[in-house]
DNA sequence: TTGTATGCGTTATCAC
DNA sequence: GTGATAACGCATACAA
């Protein structure tokens, strides 16, 4: 493997001019470009990067925590994300976390020892559940959701399931059920918050019962709707927290016989590409995925680089998608 | 930040007896192993793995090329193999190519300027559209098809493909239309080759107009069914070769008024997690997507140390799943 | 078991 | 514009 000293004397220079030619090229005589680039390509010389790193003492790379990259919502961000540190000449380490604050510090951990240069954190984190992440550790939250203290890419959570809620409200649901995330979710509280800002608004009081737990897997959802078939009184339409469980959700109702949306309304949080092809299609709020990756690998970016912010934390709107899942309450109109 | 220099006058050892007590303990006095870490403790020391990746001429880290992270499919896979990669002290540098040649060479490039060790390859290729690997570059495919060379983890896709539709011939389906992937994406020529063996076996003539060609979105699966809506005999079953396009052609086939699967069956391929919960939910193939991430890593691993593979390609078995989109041929029973 | 000394490939500082 | 050379932090061959 041929090394920068190689070049230099193939092409008769120093290796700082050989040095220069690459990374400061307008310091350096066209005649030296030549002959460096010559020999380069003579001896097929590939720079070190290990090396130059090192020396520079920066990774040129940044880990991102996602929960779990199986999800599509998830995975979107990290497309947009990883396509955006490319451009930047970064490299994304994925940081598949898997719920468990091991793994976590495990990736923590690489940006303390130079492997990589700071963090996106994925993780929503709420006053009681801490990122470990120590305060000096370049780091942006792209969570999405409020309670974060450092720089923050998030939606306005609570509004956006505010207007889902309303719309429900509209078509004449009175009674609405949800199907939540773990309780001390900050997605969930935030979402719940909205949807009983929505009810208050319309002067329909909060039944604690209406609300199932889930945890964000279809299956949960699936699960969560026995609970809705099971009342004496049912509800006529039911927020899902995301788009998943609400897919779980439908399929559980359809086995039981009841007609979605004559019978009742669903809808979804996310806009995840299934949501489109889901039987019926979902009504949903649409995130913009991709945005938030590419914002946050340019915020980190500037954390990184010591730049200052213009503003800690930045909120991006999301998207009402009426599809099929929802309509009238039965019996009106 | 402190570094091995400091820890070492601060443990009044030297700085080779603080490096061996960290990679080599079992090389250094009980005595000395606690000196160095109670000095590790008292100024916070982390080791420079920067230094440490340059000085060992290793970056301890791996690129893995894949078409499309938000496939569900690959991001399965990729979990599985960032959670192996873990396990053995590797990164994961996530390389989504989007398809284009010159990301993916962007990625290559990376593992010959020595900021990864290797590369898992993602990317179908054929004997056409050769993957442009360097072969001195440690590499091992898992896309999971037949005409690679190098090391490879693999399914039979022909025989998947086969038995999928002896199945759909079983049901007593002789006219059976095919959702392909372009035309020359290795994993579609595998599988049309079992498809064509099916029908050869069970002496129903291949006609060409059943085949609708897709690039596995869900959005062409979607596309592609109106061509055997239009038919003026339309087939009784459709086998489409992954699921996004089956839920796709699904939707619209029961748009246009055509029972799933009363009048006719569909089938896909992968298995996703939203084939479980399409409607109806979908017959389909499963592939070991975590099995072959853990493989794939292993395998790896072994090229990278050098150390000698027991087989170059390694076959893993697929399950046949059938679930209710598929039925008897209209009018049997 | 431990310490000394050298070098990994690059960039950057300084003199020329 | 160019060249000589000193770092960067660590691992390791060799000597003790």
């Amino acid at each position: 493997m041929s090394n920068i000293r190689d070049v230099a004397r193939l092409a008769g220079v120093s290796v700082a001019t050989v040095s220069r030619a690459l990374s400061n090229p307008e310091k350096v005589s066209d005649e030296s470009l030549e002959k460096v680039h010559n020999a380069i390509a003579q001896v097929g010389y590939r720079p070190n990067m290990l090396a130059r790193n090192f020396r520079s003492a920066r990774a040129y790379a940044v880990v991102v925590l996602v929960p779990d990259i199986a999800n599509p919502f998830y995975s979107l961000f990290i497309r947009a994300l990883e396509d955006r540190a490319q451009q930047k000449g970064y490299a994304v380490l994925l940081g598949d976390t898997r719920g468990t604050p091991e793994r976590e510090m495990e990736y923590i951990r690489r940006v303390e020892t130079r492997l990589a240069d700071g963090i996106v954190q994925l993780r929503p984190s709420s006053e009681k559940s801490q990122n470990n992440i120590p305060p000096d550790i370049p780091c942006v939250n792209a969570c999405g959701c409020e309670y974060t203290t450092g720089p923050a890419i998030r939606i306005d959570n609570r509004a956006a399931a505010k207007t889902m809620v309303n719309y429900l409200i509209s078509l004449g649901h009175k009674r609405i059920g949800v199907i939540s995330g773990l309780k001390d979710n900050p997605h969930a509280i935030d979402r719940l918050e909205g949807y009983k800002e929505a009810l208050a608004d319309a002067g329909i009081p909060f039944e604690k019962d209406l609300i199932a737990e889930g945890d964000f897997t279809m299956w949960s959802g699936l699960n969560a709707a026995f609970q809705f078939c099971n009342m004496k009184v049912r509800p006529t339409a039911v927020f899902s927290m995301n788009d998943e469980m609400a897919i779980g959700a439908m399929q559980t109702l359809k086995n039981q016989g009841i007609r979605i949306p004559e019978d009742m309304s669903v809808t979804g949080f996310d806009d995840i590409a299934y949501a489109k092809y889901s039987d019926p299609s979902l009504t949903t709020i649409s995130q913009p995925a991709e945005e938030m990756g590419k914002m946050a690998m340019d915020m980190l970016l500037k954390v990184i680089e010591g730049e200052p912010l213009s503003q800690r934390e930045c909120v991006l709107p999301t998207e009402f998608i009426i599809r099929k899942s929802t309509g009238p309450a039965p019996g009106k109109k």
